[in-house]
DNA sequence: GTTAGCACTCATCTTCATGGAGTGCTAACA
DNA sequence: TGTTAGCACTCCATGAAGATGAGTGCTAAC
């Protein structure tokens, strides 16, 4: 592929992202300045269908990029991009002034990035079960003796209560001290996986059996959460301003596979770990999403994987620009949570 | 308004809200068995369009169901509905199969409502500015003494945690007198509204005005999250199963009014505390849902006001049924609250 | 290798005719 | 006096026909 055919797919990559419309090869000679006349880049826009790069509706339709065409148009074409100090700027503010809570922050990055791109965001907080157990205390609930909370902390700062029944025949100094005995042998442990042994050994310490038994199902209840990872979603209005979301049979696709957490959830993790990374229409497995392309960035802290941010919309997206936000997201993101972190 | 204009509108407003399509003299004969001809129904539309109980779009479309119309109908004409035993049934499985938390509960609430109706369902959570203040326990956070965890409890069972920052020179064993005197002086007291006196006690028990300051700021948020009550909200993309919805446009203004929580629990608050209530377009305030209805169901325990339900869908709506539904439900979330309480 | 020119292809838009469903009005009927 | 049949009229939806415009592919000339 020689630099004429890079520079004629990059303009017809950028007119179609910027116009939504099949760019031909008129236009294109207007619009860019290439210095080839409309028939040569039409010799050429027919090599470059050849390949692969582009694609047709029909005789007579203008073209626009394939999969492979907005692929190489990521890898090797697209402009670097910056975001202005006043993005910046903008970015911070609105965190300052929104984001108190580390929730918060989740749910503003989202909201930040879907009204940005104009795109669907996703922003999965870091699992528990990376997190490390650090203590867990019962406060008594009634004067009954019959109820207890279960407050669970971890490294990361994050606090989860549960309800948990006194079972008949113990009391509350008994939990008190199942407290003792689980914090002594689950302290640094982390959450996703408890062994056995560990298992045993606080099973020893308790010794009352009927005591062994609320202990575990507090373990498995606190492990529970923790299993279940926060999804952080923005931007439901926000892709409707994209042409690609005018008829209401795709928006209520979209909104229906929005509602399916769990597969967004394994969506983002199946793409999680290796930075800011692109899959593009076809690329994806999931066949739902076979006509759009995801943007994903992990964050890390201190070389641990935390959590993934993501933008969702039509092939057609500035890649650009998502690129470069998720980025700076991230980093954002990683900061916040090593600041609420200690 | 004789016998037969009203069996005439019940049949207008039931074709209609079927169909969906304006509905004409012919149709009607021929559908429903009136006992007289096109002719003589066209004169009585034609009255009723005088009373206001009808509208016309142009002349030759057919007449469809004025604000005025639809209240008609529910005040005086609409059949009494009831769930079939199957219908309960399912409902009941459903929750016990899906809904162990309480706000599980409200979640699956709001799905049900709107998997049902095929409408939008708004399920707003008891406020905990009616609940009353049980206790609050501090833990600690971390070993250098800087933040510690309040948990805040209130009577109905809700429980809450925040983290709050120890001020320089106070020490953790400092606010556990802190909560013992807080307990001691809010015990019983209402979440909205903790009186001057009480606040003035409090300094004087706690003395220290550092740690005063502080735990002004713990009872202050305390309250805050009190003050939040939440909203679930359903049907997102059941309402884009109704015709009404076919264009993108009304889809992205009803997305937007959904995204901002604050409008729809002013809106279902204005409604609050009368039982069933039905509002049919014009009749709302709010113009962004004048083409809307809106039907709300308060629940109640023991005399308190707890929490209200709503469908919002378009004036075309199955009255009968969701207020059949809203009514079922209501009763079903006082019995669960009243079950998570003690 | 590049370009101009030409024939051809679709999609879209407009216009126009047509049929169908509906109304309103009037006159006839019971 | 209330009811109905009949008729003229309105408006929407549909589809065909034609014009328009943007685009392609191919060929021949530069």
């Amino acid at each position: 592929m020689d630099e004429r055919k890079q520079r004629i797919l990059q303009a017809i990559v950028q007119d179609y992202i910027e116009s939504a419309e099949p760019v031909g090869s008129r236009t294109l000679a207007r619009k860019y300045d290439l210095g080839v006349s409309p028939a040569t880049i039409r010799n050429e826009m027919a090599d470059l269908e050849m390949l692969g790069y582009l694609e047709h509706i029909h005789t007579s339709s203008g073209r626009i990029p394939s999969s492979k065409g907005y692929r190489f148009y990521v890898d090797d074409l697209m402009p670097p991009q910056q975001l202005s100090p006043q993005e910046k700027a903008l970015i911070d503010r609105w965190y300052r002034e929104r984001a108190q809570r580390i929730e918060e922050v989740f749910r503003e990055t989202a909201q930040i990035i879907s009204q940005v791109t104009k795109n669907i965001a996703l922003v999965l907080a870091p699992q528990l079960t990376r997190a490390k157990f650090r203590c867990l205390q019962f406060l008594p609930m009634d004067d009954h003796d019959r109820r207890a909370i279960a407050v669970v902390m971890t490294d990361a700062g994050f606090v989860e209560n549960k309800v948990v029944a006194i079972p008949e025949g113990a009391t509350f100094e008994d939990f008190r001290r199942m407290a003792a005995v689980i914090n002594q042998c689950l302290a640094g442990q982390s959450l996703g996986k408890v062994s056995p042994a560990i298992m045993k050994r606080i099973r020893e310490e308790i010794g009352d059996a009927d005591l062994y038994e609320a202990a575990r199902e507090v373990i498995h209840r606190a492990l529970d959460s923790g299993k279940s990872d926060r999804l952080y979603l923005g931007g439901r209005t926000a892709m409707l301003e994209q042409p690609e979301f005018h008829d209401v049979e795709k928006v209520k696709e979209i909104l229906l596979m929005l509602e399916e957490e769990q597969l967004l959830k394994d969506i983002l993790r199946s793409h999680m770990g290796e930075g800011l990374r692109v899959t593009i229409g076809r690329e994806n497995e999931y066949r739902g999403i076979q006509d759009c392309s995801v943007i994903t960035a992990s964050y890390h802290l201190g070389g641990e994987l935390l959590g993934t941010i993501a933008v969702i919309g039509p092939t057609r997206m500035e890649y650009g620009k998502a690129m470069t936000l998720l980025d700076y997201m991230n980093g954002h993101l990683a900061e916040v949570v090593r600041k609420f972190r200690w």
